[in-house]
DNA sequence: GTCCTTTCTTAATCTAGATTAAGTGATGTT
DNA sequence: AACATCACTTAATCTAGATTAAGAAAGGAC
């Protein structure tokens, strides 16, 4: 098996996982902003995360199976392609950044069960606050899971209100 | 540090964890039912996972962080009770129990924003058959993020259709 | 057994957010 | 410059699921 690293320069809006294929590659950003993904079937697309500098993207799916997401990036990128295997391995660094996405995940899967529509906005603007600039508001909505429409009015209220 | 695993012997409704505490503790159920939660301002319980024999259960925070779930037993149990560091020592055994956490959460955000309530009832029913007799239902509710009453409905309906 | 507490159901009402629709800017392409 | 496409807003209407309330069934405790 080749375990090499391998540096890719994506464009915006270039796809780097579809749902079904078979892909046994996390990507680790070095610059850029990537997101993964479900499209439900009436069209709605459903973000799962986003990655900025520093932090890695990958499908939960073991290596030899078919994927569930998909990958595509927001903004042109360079990302080093790694594979599973290689991040699975047992290294305490790697550990660390597995517990972290837990954490992280573990705080959504509560958030998405508890919060209003107007409170995972706030929670979120307060989580990501450099995002908020780089991303179309309609990918807000999509990781909140909630319609554009929605986080509109949400944001017309709040402004009304300060 | 005291890198002991020791065995519990934990009753029906007894608390392993409480919100707020540090506990440097996860839980390997060998026996019984457990499950971790979070209860919000109105005092409702959204349910985070189930535990069932050959699981285990704790919280993602690290150690010497306050936790941010519950846990308790629904069943009288036997638990091993391990330090979160040994679990996260590097094993490719540990590895494999982590990702395969990582999937079922993944799987749970996606579902949790894509799907009714209807098939989100549908999905759990498929993907844990055995625990339906053996949790009330409103535990089901707490973990599909709706009220009792709600999934009271949705069995009503579809009893009535078949 | 009886009593008490908890679980589950049903039904009426309410509401957050979805859907539909239309209009306004931006941004990009030729 | 003209045209098309995409992002965002606003408003009307609709609906899934929440809330409230009450009663029935099922456990436990004594």
């Amino acid at each position: 098996m080749n375990h090499d690293k391998q540096t890719l320069f994506v464009k915006k809006g270039e796809i780097l996982q579809t749902r079904g294929e078979i892909n046994s590659k996390i990507y680790f950003v070095k610059k850029g902003l990537l997101r993964s993904y479900s499209v439900d079937d009436k069209g709605k697309e459903h973000i799962f995360t986003f990655a900025l500098e520093g932090w890695s993207i990958g499908d939960a799916i073991p290596p030899e199976e078919p994927t569930e997401l998909m990958i595509d990036a927001l903004e042109d990128s360079e990302v080093i392609q790694l594979e599973k295997d290689i991040e699975r391995d047992a290294k305490p660094a790697n550990f660390q950044m597995m517990v972290r996405r837990m954490l992280v995940l573990q705080r959504r899967v509560i958030m998405m069960m508890s919060e209003s529509a107007k409170d995972r906005y706030d929670h979120f603007e307060r989580t990501y606050p450099n995002l908020m600039q780089r991303i179309p508001q309609k990918m807000i909505a999509g990781y909140l899971g909630i319609t554009p429409e929605a986080l509109s009015k949400i944001r017309g209220e709040r402004a009304r209100n300060r």
